[in-house]
DNA sequence: TGAGCCGCATCGCATTTCTTGATGACGACA
DNA sequence: TGTCGTCATCAAGAAATGCGATGCGGCTCA
């Protein structure tokens, strides 16, 4: 096929300077080297682009209409060189991420847009799924690493701990509870709660904790579904328990108590395939994960300040307010 | 610059077939080569384009805006090189051919149209005018040849007979001759003829013959407007002279009598710079124009035949008719 | 788990292509 | 007529391209 890049370059010089010359210099060649250029391509084409006579080239009708494509090409080229300038300068390749549901409320929007504008050129894929699916994945290799409950180690998996986060009462508004105020479990009466079936790991943790500090609890729904276990909660007098860091941004349509006398606790750790190290897109990825998570469930180091009740009072008297940030 | 159209290709094969090796085949290249030429690209991007793990090349997010924008690279390359195609084959280069009004009149069109379609590749250019400014232009080079006139030669200009054609005098409609038919100018009672300026070789031919056969001019009008010679002779009952070439195709508000006993002969030469020979475009063309040239004036060559005045009556009657063609 | 296979990266070398500077032909200008 | 400017051609060196061989890592199958 006849046409280097270089070739339409020289062309397109030479027809619009009028002088093999005076492309030459524009073109940083010699004017030897535009004169043999020009020549491959007409040989190439079968067709002069240029005549040549007294002296001066004038370019053929061939050449007016090849010209005139040859901006073309050249357009589209430099629009391509252009296109990629975005992605260049931050880290590439590709990226799974197996994360709970948990993970996802709060914990990954920031993180996933701010990675993304610092490195556009990474492929990001998130897979939602609770621990045991995650962690089978995470073994085969489809994940990158994935955030899970803790639990005792597999072969073939390397894991350490992600983060602390206390478990949390979660109930609607209409509850008579203040928002953000620890709670004891034991001192809710006809205790309602929507609790996780037993496949999940943290099902377990609850009804030990129950169990050994005397909390009664009236009646169980057993729901594996995130949203719809906020969406029944916030419109019902059940309550829920989830992770903090899954509340660490307010719902304005529930309250929210950290259990106390005695906290609940649950580790999530983070796990990876134990055979090859994670690629550096992860890495840093999961460090601003791991940033994001420390920095939102600072929220549930302290006993709530007075300020937290200010801060965020979902509904103080039973007015509905604009929605403004829920940030702690 | 970063990526030549090879780069390109082989990335765009890459980037289709999902494989280097694959794309190598494709490309009649090696899996080596492919790997090169896309490392190159990406080096001279500052982008990846792939992301190669696991033994499997994915595109990465640059690659993948790369490729839409190199489909518009090669998609304009090629439309570029299919649109030199129609000009190959024929020849090029520029013509610049002089002719008088008499010449353009009829013969021009069929050849340069037909010209045209055989060497698209050449840049045709007609300029129009009389004897003395087309020889003088022939002279300096600006004209690759004319056709002009006999007369004596000028150092500098090659010249040979072009054309031998007898003067025809043309009549409205209206005149009391038959279309065709061969007239004795001195018959004609109360002539009065327009004609060419003095400047004209022509003119000094006319009156020559009129002087040498005794034909009285009643009143002359000069013209040097072909155009408008034609006009006010279909419009009035003026007359004038002009070269049966010109007068080859009918115009049917126009009468045409070869002059006879005797007729008056004009010979057109063709001149051309003696410096250097004629270039095979303006051969070619040179040929067309005088075979053309033959082909029309061959209607003068014998006494009108019976159905001449069968074939064309200029409007017997006088109702108008739609035009129809006007070849012999 | 280990052998074999497949795919890409890298290396060194052969080849092609590109580039250059010198030279020649041609026309323009004075 | 000689000088200048332009393009074409040539030969030689420089640069790139392309290729086969080899290495590395992952996958598959026994």
């Amino acid at each position: 096929m006849a046409g280097s890049l270089r070739d339409i370059r020289l062309f397109v010089a030479a027809y619009e300077e009028r002088s093999f010359t005076a492309a030459a210099q524009r073109e940083h060649a010699t004017q030897s080297g535009v004169s043999q250029h020009i020549r491959k391509l007409e040989h190439g084409l079968g067709v002069n682009l240029f005549s040549r006579d007294k002296g001066q080239v004038a370019p053929t009708p061939a050449g007016d209409s090849y010209y005139q494509r040859c901006i073309d090409v050249l357009r589209a080229h430099a629009t391509a060189t252009n296109t990629v300038k975005p992605f260049a300068g931050g880290l590439d390749g590709q990226i799974v991420i197996g994360l709970m549901p948990t993970m996802t409320r709060c914990l990954l929007a920031p993180v996933l847009s701010a990675y993304a504008g610092a490195h556009p050129n990474t492929v990001v894929r998130i897979v939602e799924g609770y621990s045991a699916p995650l962690t089978q994945q995470v073994r085969s290799g489809e994940l990158d690493f994935a955030i899970v409950p803790a639990f005792a180690g597999l072969p073939g998996l390397k894991s350490r701990l992600f983060l602390r986060t206390p478990e949390v009462l979660v109930s609607a508004l209409d509850a008579d509870v203040a928002h953000m105020v620890p709670v004891s479990l034991g001192a809710v009466r006809s205790l309602k709660l929507v609790l996780p079936s037993k496949v999940n790991t943290r099902r377990q943790s609850i009804e030990t904790y129950c169990g050994s500090n005397g909390v009664e609890i009236a009646r169980v729904i057993e729901m594996d579904a995130m949203m719809g276990t906020l969406d029944f909660v916030a419109r019902s007098d059940w309550r829920t328990i989830l992770p903090g860091i899954m509340m660490a941004v307010d719902d304005p349509r529930l309250k929210v108590n950290p259990l106390c006398d005695p906290p609940l606790l649950l580790d999530l750790v983070l796990i990876e395939p134990s055979r090859r190290p994670m690629s550096k897109a992860a890495e840093t990825i999961l460090a601003m994960l791991e940033a994001e998570a420390v920095r939102l469930n600072a929220r549930w180091d302290a006993p709530p300040p007075a300020s937290a009740r200010l801060t965020q009072p979902p509904r103080p008297p039973s007015k509905p307010r604009a929605k403004t940030g829920h940030r702690s």
